[in-house]
DNA sequence: TCTTCTGATGAAAGCGCTTTCAGCAAACGT
DNA sequence: ACGTTTGCTGAAAGCGCTTTCATCAGAAGA
């Protein structure tokens, strides 16, 4: 490793005939110099080489440029492109993104939390509204920026959707297709407001009409692909099988189709399956997934811009609620249409 | 903004009764203290609530704790899969995940490594070993342990797979089943290797068997679902359209799958399909998609471990390179077969 | 001509931690 | 009994930068 020895601010300010201050703000506040002491300070620095040193620079600012993530995994394509569309913000405005996944325990969220205050970030992003008390205790006394998403309590700063809505869309769709027996596969429900709120709207929209969505209807399972095919396995191995499923996500929609498939079951004309999320994917399955389309990626930018904003100490709302929105494709059909 | 007086190594250092280097070797080096000792400072620290700042640390120290990573983009399964497991096997060692996307710009990418480099790393993952030389300059100028990944230049320590050998399975499998006209959907060529190395290698396939791949029988397209569709259509609207296509990645053949859905042609029957990636979905999209397996998770693993045992001063293999798995499914099968 | 600004720059004091280097007591060796 | 080693701890010097605060021309005002 013959790591060449670092070119500093002061080698800088050295070869450019200048102070250590004037190079510091040829970097930070190029106004207030002359523009030929900028010009000069910048060839240098430009012929040196040189890279300011981040640590430094947050140990003597107090900034770090650096925004903190921390997702239940970033091994999904909902969370991915939330943190894609941040980081692709961020990097606009010379931030960088660090991340962390909890895999879906809270503790494990605790520990990021600790790591990345500890790092220094200047906010931080979390998914969802549920946490460990200790958690939201660390980041309330640390008194950082935060910005939670997809859900949001009322007190941290949110760029959330409304799940329960989304629920209640893609079952009110089925609803007035004519099913009556709907079920639905979520996401296991411990520490995930997202499915719950998911789950609890599409209830709601059943008994406003006067129908129900029992528990013997609604299965748990791991959010993944095969999650959703297992759990459409025990709800159409049900004596009375419903005639429409529910995913918590496009995920399980998707297996659902598979698992239709593989049981010989056509959709829509044998089961009428609808996804939430709005996955590129589902857009392109066969039959096209009817969804409720969530807009992943602006929750990422607005996050991103949220946060940026706090750390400027500019003002930000409270909450924003990003709208969802039923895109009906051929996954779902009248009950009956034979 | 409530933010309380952050709790400093001095204030433990007071609370505890000891000096300052105490409290610091409690947290660094505990076994050079007195178990009495170190049981009173972490007392304080626990009661005061001290969380170590981490750019102070890392300004004394010389080391961040932080490896950095910049992909093409978060927003696909594959890199989204590498980073979690990175961040997974970082994450258990202390280390903390920085992560920037270049979207197949090569100047984004410079920028990045300039991001990264400034912030401190301790260490670097690329994907693939072609750059723009201003990139490679950066990284060999900073002596920083840099890990290439899914494809080597001989000069960096690298994680990858055999390209060319994935490329080389997927068409051998395909000629073995009696195709002749084979054609290939590819990504952007341009700054990406990996897709180079699979054309090559299937190209390669292909005229050791005599047969060949024609520029007319390949297509470029970007890296989505969509571009696999679109690159399908393409390549069936040919007068003498292929009997069997290879996608460059999953996706792509996945796309196939729909495009020749759409058109009413049945897979394998009518065109057999061939994936490189071995995405989970694949196994579920019917029919199951033939693809070469990359072990996209182990990638990441490896990664992190060679990077954390280069910062640790271990010695590490040059180049380790992952074994790439044809899995036959349902998508391929004998021409002419009806 | 003599203040009073204004704009550009420098000196120097940290930011919160790590890390030599020393010091000191207790344990050891002979 | 007297050097030596060993184990633990403290003092203090930075790490490379930012940021007051002070300075000092030159421009502007009286």
């Amino acid at each position: 490793m013959v790591s060449a020895v670092r070119v500093k601010l002061s080698d800088v300010a050295r070869d450019a005939g200048v102070s250590a201050a004037t190079v510091s703000r040829a970097i930070a506040q190029p106004e207030l110099l002359s523009p030929e002491t900028l010009a000069r300070v910048r060839a240098s620095a430009q012929r040196l080489g040189y890279l300011p040193d981040g640590a430094a620079r947050a140990l003597a600012s107090g900034r770090s440029m650096t925004i903190g993530a921390i997702v239940p995994t970033l091994d999904s394509a909902i969370f991915a492109r939330a943190l894609q569309a941040m980081q692709a913000t961020l990097a606009q405005s010379g931030y960088l993104l660090l991340v962390a996944s909890h895999e879906a325990s809270p503790a494990a969220e605790t520990q990021a939390v600790r790591a990345l205050l500890g790092r220094g970030v200047d906010g931080l992003m979390l998914v969802g509204a549920e946490r460990a008390p200790d958690t939201t205790a660390l980041l309330k006394a640390s008194g950082l920026p935060v910005v939670l998403t997809w859900c949001g309590d009322g007190h941290f700063t949110a760029v959330t959707i409304d799940n329960a809505l989304a629920g209640r869309l893609a079952a009110q769709h089925l609803i007035k297709l004519g099913h009556r027996r709907i079920g639905m596969i979520a996401g296991h429900l411990q520490f995930n407001d997202r499915q719950r709120a998911r789950l609890a709207g599409a209830r709601a929209a059943l008994e406003e009409a006067g129908l129900s969505l029992p528990d013997s209807l609604v299965v748990e399972q791991a959010l993944t692909l095969a999650g959703g095919r297992a759990g459409c396995a025990m709800l159409l191995d049900l004596d009375a099988p419903p005639t429409a499923l529910i995913g918590g996500i496009d995920l399980f929609a998707i297996g659902c189709l598979e698992e239709a498939h593989a049981r010989g079951i056509v959709v829509p004309e044998g089961l009428s399956v609808v996804g939430i999320d709005g996955l590129d994917m589902s857009a392109h399955v066969s039959p096209g997934l009817t969804t409720v389309h969530v807009p992943t990626g602006r929750i990422g930018n607005l996050a991103a811009q949220t946060l940026m904003a706090m750390v400027a100490n500019r003002p930000v709302a409270k909450e924003t609620v990003l709208p969802v929105e039923l895109v009906v494709r051929r996954s779902s059909q009248p009950l009956n249409r034979t």
